[in-house]
DNA sequence: CAGTGGTCTAGACCACTAT
DNA sequence: TAGTGGTCTAGACCACTGA
């Protein structure tokens, strides 16, 4: 039997209907034979074509949506969209998916896990008052045995459990506070700025003083927006830097 | 007559059901009403409780999913999630975000914009050839006329228009390719990175050299993967911070 | 096995856009 | 007025989970 010039879906597939031919169709976009600002099939002319239910074609439309390649206007119909390509977003969390891709070694040390009395400064970061027992953590983490981010952490000390090294896995804040506090982490906001490294942080990271860093900091709180924890990181500007692909023709 | 304890929806309401339902179960989230890793009512008895139909009810539990408050499990059920944080994700667009909150002054200059011949670096930069013809821009974004951001961009030389300075209100590199180029940009590449401004980008900040920036590189490609610009930015380091929340109790 | 979420249908009515 | 996307229904079957 002759074969139809369009593809058609396959419904004995696992794959479900609204899938393919969203895969289907944002093929054809890709390929340019949708081209940006030119007008999609209707729903249901998707529908009578593939012969599948309108609500069907709607989800594949909706995950088209989702990806940021077609917009729909009420009473006009669907639109491809313009690739846009000014969204600077940048995820310092690459930092780990690069790292286990490349079959770098990752190592991360504690430094120091002790509990202290807030100084004036760290109250004001901590939202308590001077003099409140808090837990201190420095660590530093390591890709091929080249120190790369050197980081401190503290947080008020509620649980009364003791610090365990074997809890300090995942040397993340987060996880530091789920672990060691009785409050539930529910918001962080956190700050990305550039500094020179000062003498502590060069000493630990074994650069000369003056190296350009990436310097965050992170506040978390908790579900009443009392702060709960603060930490910073410090990240070798000479060694790190922070990759954003956007657009349509990724991978 | 008796109000019911339980909420119901307005049905009579412009805003549809499933936004309504939607709306109500985010905010028993929030107010811990149902609490992290607890079990959400089913869909059917969501369906029969407030007297819509299950696909209703579904689209509203897909809009939390899609806000990741929670998470489904085939066969078992609708999860509250963990709010996750440790998405250290920033976005550096919130530079123009905030400005026009803040009403601050914002006055974009510029200083150059001239047709080059690349040299070795820019001809890699650009994935071309020596001495190709290039559109070369300079220009410096300044807040409350205090100099923010220093920007050079590059193109290969394609559209053979004029250079008209009306046309660079937006001097973002895809909207410089959009208006200078005969192809259309499809994918980008962003890097960002610290370090240390030098002479040329001292003097159009204002700043002494050796002050940490962060720089950002921007390579765009059309829908073949070719190189079509490349554009660099330099933010200062010492008025600059990038703000990152997340969470559920923003706003 | 019963209960859950995942997919899909045929049909309906609405709000909006363009002519 | 005709055509579009937006919302909603009642019902069906499937795949998966857990007892």
């Amino acid at each position: 039997m002759q074969r139809q010039k369009e593809k058609v879906l396959d419904k004995n597939s696992i794959i479900p209907a609204y899938y393919q031919l969203y895969k289907m169709l944002e093929k054809k976009i890709r390929k340019r034979e949708f081209r940006p600002g030119e007008h999609l099939p209707t729903e249901m002319e998707l529908a009578s074509q593939f012969d599948i239910s309108r609500i069907t074609v709607r989800r594949a439309i909706a995950e088209l949506v989702a990806a940021g390649m077609v917009y729909t206007q009420q009473g006009r119909g669907t639109f491809v969209a313009m690739p846009r390509l000014d969204n600077y977003t940048f995820d310092l969390n690459n930092f780990y998916n690069e790292i286990s891709q490349k079959k770098i070694r990752l190592h991360e040390e504690l430094l120091e896990a002790t509990i202290i009395k807030a100084d004036e400064l760290l109250a004001r970061r901590l939202g308590t008052a001077v003099n409140t027992r808090c837990l201190y953590f420095r660590d530093i983490i390591s890709a091929n045995d080249e120190p790369l981010v050197y980081e401190a952490k503290y947080m008020v000390y509620t649980k009364q459990a003791p610090i365990l090294e074997s809890e300090l896995k995942d040397p993340s804040l987060p996880n530091l506070v789920t672990i060691h506090s009785n409050t539930t982490p529910a918001s962080s906001k956190d700050i990305l700025m550039v500094s020179k490294s000062n003498k502590e942080e060069s000493d630990a990271l074994g650069i000369k003083v003056g190296t350009p860093v990436f310097l965050m900091t992170q506040t978390i709180y908790d579900g009443d927006n009392k702060i709960i924890a603060w930490g910073k990181s410090i990240y070798r500007g000479d060694r790190y830097k922070i990759i954003n692909c956007q657009g349509w023709n990724i991978k």
